[in-house]
DNA sequence: TTGTATGCGTTATCAG
DNA sequence: CTGATAACGCATACAA
């Protein structure tokens, strides 16, 4: 006993009439006559009749389905955004095919081959941090694959794109940290291939510049793996210690580099001044729980979600080629847990 | 310049063939000469020929996907549901469309209509907090389609299931308390409609009673919206520190109540002894950085994703109405990290 | 107003 | 060994 959707035809058999007479009552068709057309719909809805959506999709080349492409879901930022995306999706009729890149290249690669080969009509990319090439994206692109990026774009690709202030948010902490009283803050950050990376970093320059601070070359680490791999992000920070210019505060420049951070500190893998201090991007929902408070700055994950799927559903929908495309940038905002240095009881021991 | 796959049609018509014939080669037929076979493959590689899956799923009458439904993706437990689910789904060219009841039992069967009607092959649910009935999941499961419930399953459809064993779960976390000292232990606990908080309750109870304490019922609370509404574990939480026997310890069924808890007691927004001891079943990947240490009950997320669509493939793919189903349980870990009473330094303030 | 025929991309059946 | 044809479920151009 399978699984057995009743067809059109079922209906047609069962009422007398043909498919096509069917169908078009179905959808409402101004050709068929009201008394055929309730027939039809109420037996329809007696044995609750669903449309076979791949026979749909074969018919119309549509399978009315977006593929994602992210780090990981596991991720609060990433789960926002998909929340954001999933809003959107539902109200259109679309369905989302996530999928995780882990921060590997070959693993968003080998996404992006089944992602197309699964026939969805369009891609929402969040590239990799070790990510080499956009080879792949421009390919699929260049097709004719509608895509939209968000938070980590490609600026080779021309398309739409949706991110955030991420010269501001950096900025914003860069300053906090200096109003705090640090003096020597370092930063750690994504791949400098990463385009979050360079707009963060530039705006933690700029802010070292705004304050009279000079620039410390030694004082900024590439975690090329975007801290998947622990012993990178360890290493960073032990070169950082060892550093003749020691940093008395780190400005992690994403959820995972800050987290990694806070778990290095607090497990005293590494010894580190009492007083460190510590801000980062992040979108954790336990940031505030955790001791000392650690002042982050969020990103309107949901809210970029749902801007870059209303973005592509228009390059999906169109008839025309799309020759015009924009870049949307939000705001974050920069929660501050604290506000001031050296308070030995709440430190990281 | 829309996405133009290339078809059959394209090769067949290109290289002087029939369709049937490229159709046989690609799928290296005995009945087809080596070398049209490699003439047929030679030029599929070369124009990237990539079969439609649509058109396959109509034929075969098989999506190759499969629905999921979990509470929500912004939860570790769940997150690393998927991951494992998606780990195995990728090897068996599975595609998976996961979909977040948010507790909401609306919701739940909002997508369960989406999920069927997008013609799934099989479903992976764990249903919501607030699931009133399973008339829904029953009416599909009756049709025909092959489902398997984990971690909160469904006792009345007779299918496959994979839970944690949570009893021992509950009974060590509730033991580790009673064993700090702690004697007044309460427990807040999901929707008791939930197998889990049912199985997790008895837990409770029978560490109670080895341990010769007795059982109070007004130190047991149900939060049947699982946490998701804020206000609701803080309603609990309140009666519970009104109770005339006042709690020294809790004990909370879930990761949302265990956060919940944390997040309300942190923030002071109710009254509450400095020493009172906190331990709950969580996957939360900050709980280790928190002060005080939270010891948990971790679950292995992960392995039952895995065994959850290991067990969903074999009825998706038997020919035959599968009649015999089992239940796997598998172990939780307690992780304690906090193994002395009365540390006020590194108490909840 | 309704019915018939065709095609979306693929494979299976049957002929040749 | 290869080709023509039908079918999967649906929508639509065309015929009646």
């Amino acid at each position: 006993m399978k699984f057995e959707a009743v067809t059109i035809k079922d209906i047609a058999k069962a009422l007398g009439l043909s498919t096509s007479t069917v169908s078009r009552a179905l959808r409402d068709s101004y050709e068929i006559s009201p008394e055929t057309k309730k027939l039809v719909l109420d037996y329809a809805e007696k044995i609750n009749y669903q449309p076979n959506p791949i026979a749909l999709s074969l018919k119309e080349r549509k399978s009315h389905s977006i593929g994602v492409i992210v780090g990981e879901i596991a991720n609060n930022f990433f789960s926002q955004i998909i929340n954001g995306i999933e809003s959107v999706a539902k109200e259109e009729g679309y369905n989302v095919i996530i999928s995780q890149s882990h921060e590997s290249f070959d693993k968003e690669s080998s996404n992006l081959q089944y992602l197309t080969s699964r026939s969805i009509d369009g891609l929402l990319v969040s590239v990799s941090a070790e990510t080499l090439n956009f080879n792949n994206l421009k390919a699929i692109h260049d097709k004719g694959m509608p895509i939209v990026f968000f938070d980590r774009i490609v600026d080779e690709i021309e398309t739409h794109k949706v991110i955030v202030d991420n010269f501001t948010g950096a900025y914003n902490a860069t300053s906090h940290l200096i109003e705090m009283g640090y003096s020597n803050i370092a930063h750690i950050c994504n791949a400098s291939i990463l385009s979050i990376a360079k707009e963060r970093l530039a705006g933690y320059l700029s802010a070292l510049k705004d304050h009279g601070m000079e620039n410390d070359e030694s004082l900024i680490k590439y975690c090329k793996h975007g801290g998947m791999i622990a012993q990178e992000l360890e290493d960073a920070l032990k070169e950082l210690l060892k550093n003749k210019r020691k940093p008395d505060a780190i400005f992690a420049s994403s959820d995972k580099l800050t987290t990694g951070c806070l778990r290095i500190l607090k497990k005293k893998k590494i010894s580190v001044p009492n007083d460190i201090g510590l801000i980062g991007f992040s979108n954790g929902d336990l940031t505030d729980l955790l001791d000392p408070p650690l002042s982050v700055v969020r990103q309107p994950a949901f809210e970029m979600g749902q801007l870059a799927i209303r973005m592509l559903l228009p390059l999906i929908e169109s008839k025309y080629p799309v020759t015009s495309f924009e870049t949307k940038v939000l705001s974050t905002e920069l929660i501050i847990r604290n506000s001031t240095k050296h308070q030995p009881e709440r430190v990281l021991k």
